[in-house]
RNA sequence: GGGCGCGUAGCUCAGUGGUAGAGCACUGUGUUCACACCGCAGGGGUCGUAGGUUCAAUCCCUACCGCGCCCACCA
């Protein structure tokens, strides 16, 4: 919680909870009590995942696979009356100490007749039927299989099948896997790590010729994902969740659309597992957690109840009763975090509108253990979904890819990065770098590249409140007369919608870079500098009023977009800008509003920086000195743009470091730069390299040309003039008017160079 | 074995059936009074490979190659 604090979280921390607070422990008993009552949840006898290291059960998703370099050994079984063997093979020799029969494929004819027969098993001697099970595969090894009901999740179903009772299967393992006594197990063996006894059988099975070969090959072998030992396929009591029941409603939830999920290309692994999912093995014997509200009379009956008092109602005042001293599966209590943390069961949070909750943001490696067992529970129990969307993000991974964990000891700390870079910084390249579907790999130019951008605000907010500019909370923008006010309120209002659609959509790296790109490119590298003058009087002799007012309110918009990406900045310069009233944090968001915008005034300005940019590209390239003012003759130009350049005339003699010229050009060497349909002629004889400037036009020229003639192509196609949508042809056809006009000027330009 | 995802500029990544984008890095340049954590200009990609569909494919389909993840009881 210190780190989503200094990361500005906006959580309700007053109403911070602990799954084992006192209100939500109820809630947990509440929950086991009733899923009991209602035969969801039960005690059963079977094979579970032990974890040796911790000696605890652990659930299946707890279960990693790894694949390992191990051996297959092949054993043969002397067959009862001696008339020969049978071959088996093992990946974990030991179990045959607790083996119970060998079964065989029913249509398997080479083994037929030895159905029903006894195998005496080494080491142990004991005999044990071969039977037939459909579980044995004629195709793999020798077609037969041993059977350890106790050791091996198939093995267990065969020797049900086979009439075993998991009370009858044989156990070799102790709680931390230790040979214990069982059918005959040799008293040198007794007390053997199973690592250990694996070593001995097969000394054992080699001394009394039961040792066939040894072949290496990789196994795929379960490994706790805590404790990293190898899991024991273990039998013992638990309790068990009838997750396959529950998850019913949870897969229609999705199916139906009760819950979207984001992206959708989660929901088929949602479906899979749901579809699939085995009995949920909730009970811990560890001693941190939620001990299981379950008491056992002295003959073992379990009582369920929320307290002992209730399971003596049950059992019997003067039965003697002992709580079960396990605990929950932390997942268990998680599951009911949507409801629990709300007081329920006796609070409603429906009734307080707190649920559902609309987006549950979550890593898709919590997907199965927490997100589905919230549908899950939340169904049950509430009777409606958690949440309405589910939004999986990436996982943040270190420089080398690599899955950040604690285990591991390879996380990034935000904290480094907030010391360095910021707490703004760090939030927006997370957000910047999280499009769906993908993992981040955490790149720390990115966080510095954002610092830069936070000071870039900063900045600009200095400058604007050096110019009485800042503080216009306004919804509706000032009016505006000015073509570049226009523009720049237009501009606005087009990143407000922007960001919009991307939020909506949950695309928050769209929604970053939407925000980026108008505050950097349009507000600081056009906007500032084409009100430059303006604001600071020298344009007027006075200052702009308007100017003045529409920057405010611009850059208070700016504050208000970009202050759930950048918190901590925005509302330190909210309020140095302006006395506020309120805090940025519960601002409005801005409205969209698009009506009553002028697009003369937004092509105007885009005409501007057209000019602007190809005439300081022009002077760049033929090394004009910067600082050169240079005079600009004006050839072609129409009524309209004469009247632009006139009312835009400071910011152009200022950005662009020309004077527009009514005369005639002189003769002699000049740069020519042609923007729409005028072309602007800058005398630069002795200056400039004619050369370079011929060069210059020509790769302009060819551009154009080219561009032109790959529409002509185009166009001369019959079979996209006939089948391409009208709007691509026509599109088409003024793109190459305009290329086409475009090119024609530059070659006139270069023509007229000599 | 099943499922999913990725392979686009040097790096990290967006993206679209109709002439390829961002940030960083790189090159040139700059003492214009918000900012060098900056400005201006610029170079750089046969969009993994091979087929197919289409007037048109980086984008759709198929196969293949490489990388990653999830699930799974082949003894």
């Amino acid at each position: 919680t210190r780190q989503l604090r200094r990361l500005g979280a906006s959580c309700d921390w007053a109403n911070e909870r602990f799954t084992m607070d006192e209100g939500f422990s109820k809630a947990v008993v509440h929950v086991f009590v009733e899923l009991h009552r209602r035969g969801l949840l039960y005690r059963d006898k079977r094979l579970v995942n032990w974890d040796p290291h911790f000696r605890t059960a652990i659930s299946d998703l707890e279960v990693e696979t790894r694949e390992v370099q191990g051996k297959f050994w092949h054993l043969a079984y002397p067959l009862a009356d001696g008339s020969g063997t049978i071959s088996v093979a093992t990946t974990r020799p030991e179990t045959m100490l607790a083996d119970m029969a060998v079964a065989v494929n029913p249509a398997d004819e080479r083994y037929a007749h030895l159905v029903g027969t006894m195998v005496r098993l080494p080491i142990t001697g004991r005999l044990i039927p071969i039977v037939a099970d459909e579980h044995a595969d004629p195709e793999l090894g020798s077609g037969a299989v041993k059977i350890t009901p106790g050791h091996d999740f198939n093995d267990f179903e065969v020797g049900r099948r086979a009439g075993i009772a998991p009370a009858d299967m044989l156990n070799m393992l102790d709680a931390e896997a230790r040979i214990v006594q069982c059918g005959g197990v040799p008293d040198a063996l007794i007390g053997l790590d199973r690592f250990e006894a694996r070593k001995a059988v097969v000394a054992l099975l080699e001394a009394e010729g039961a040792l066939e070969k040894i072949e290496d090959r990789l196994i795929q072998t379960p490994y706790g994902d805590r404790s990293g030992v190898v899991i024991e396929p273990w039998l013992t009591d638990q309790w068990y969740v009838d997750a396959k029941t529950l998850a019913g409603p949870a897969l229609d939830a999705v199916r139906s659309g009760a819950i979207r999920v984001v992206p959708e290309t989660w929901k088929k692994t949602y479906y899979n597992w749901l579809e699939d999912i085995q009995p949920w093995c909730v009970s811990r014997q560890l001693w941190w957690g939620h001990q299981i509200p379950a008491w056992y009379g002295p003959d073992g009956t379990a009582y369920v109840a929320a307290t002992e008092a209730e399971a003596h109602a049950q059992a019997g005042v003067e039965v003697a009763l002992t709580r079960d001293p396990d605990v929950l599966d932390t997942w268990f209590s998680s599951a009911l975090w949507p409801f629990a943390t709300m007081g329920w069961p006796e609070a409603d949070p429906k009734a307080m509108g707190r649920y559902p909750n609309d987006v549950l943001i979550s890593g898709f490696d919590i997907l199965f253990f927490w997100d589905a067992r919230m549908v899950m529970q939340g169904l049950e129990f509430m009777g409606d979904v958690p949440f309405r969307t589910l939004y999986l993000h990436g996982l943040v991974r270190d420089a080398t890819g690599a899955k950040m964990s604690k285990s591991k000891g390879n996380t990034v700390d935000p904290l480094g990065l907030i010391d360095r870079f910021g707490a703004d910084a760090l939030r927006f390249t997370l957000a910047a770098m999280e499009s769906q579907g993908r993992d981040i790999k955490l790149d720390e130019k990115r966080v510095e590249g954002y610092r830069n951008f936070a000071t870039k605000l900063w900045n600009a907010a200095r400058f604007a409140q050096s110019n009485g500019i800042g503080g216009s909370t306004t919804q509706e923008p000032p009016s505006a007369t000015l073509p570049v006010n226009k523009w720049i309120v237009a501009e606005t209002i087009r990143t407000v919608q922007a960001l919009d659609l991307a939020l909506a959509d949950l695309r928050f790296d769209e929604a970053a870079n939407t925000v980026y790109q108008f505050v950097w490119s349009r507000f600081c590298d056009w906007y500032l500098e084409l009100i430059k003058p303006a604001v600071s009087g020298v344009e007027r002799g006075a200052v702009d009023a308007e100017t003045q007012a529409v920057a405010g309110w611009v850059l208070d918009r700016i504050l208000v977009l970009l202050h759930p990406f950048m918190p901590f900045i925005t509302e330190e310069l909210w309020h140095a800008l302006a006395p506020r009233e309120h805090d940025l944090i519960v601002a409005a968001w801005p409205m969209a509003d698009a009506r009553g915008l002028d697009p003369a005034a937004q092509a105007e300005i885009d005409w501007l920086i057209r000019l602007i940019g190809d005439v300081r590209a022009a002077r760049a390239e033929l090394n004009v000195p910067p600082g050169a003012r240079l005079a600009a003759h004006l050839r072609d130009a129409d009524v309209e743009t004469v009247a632009r350049l006139e009312r835009n005339r400071a910011a152009i003699e200022r950005m662009a470091r020309i004077a527009i010229d009514p005369a005639p050009a002189p003769t002699g060497g000049a740069a020519q730069v042609v923007v729409d349909e005028a072309t602007y002629v800058l005398p630069l004889e002795g200056v400039i390299d004619l050369a370079a400037e011929r060069a210059r036009l020509a790769r302009a020229a060819e551009g154009a040309e080219k561009e032109r003639d790959a529409l002509a192509k185009r166009l001369g196609n019959p079979g996209f003039v006939e089948k391409a949508k009208p709007e691509a042809v026509d599109k088409a056809r003024a793109d190459l008017a305009e290329r086409s006009a475009e090119a024609d000027r530059f070659r006139i330009a270069l023509k007229r160079l000599g």
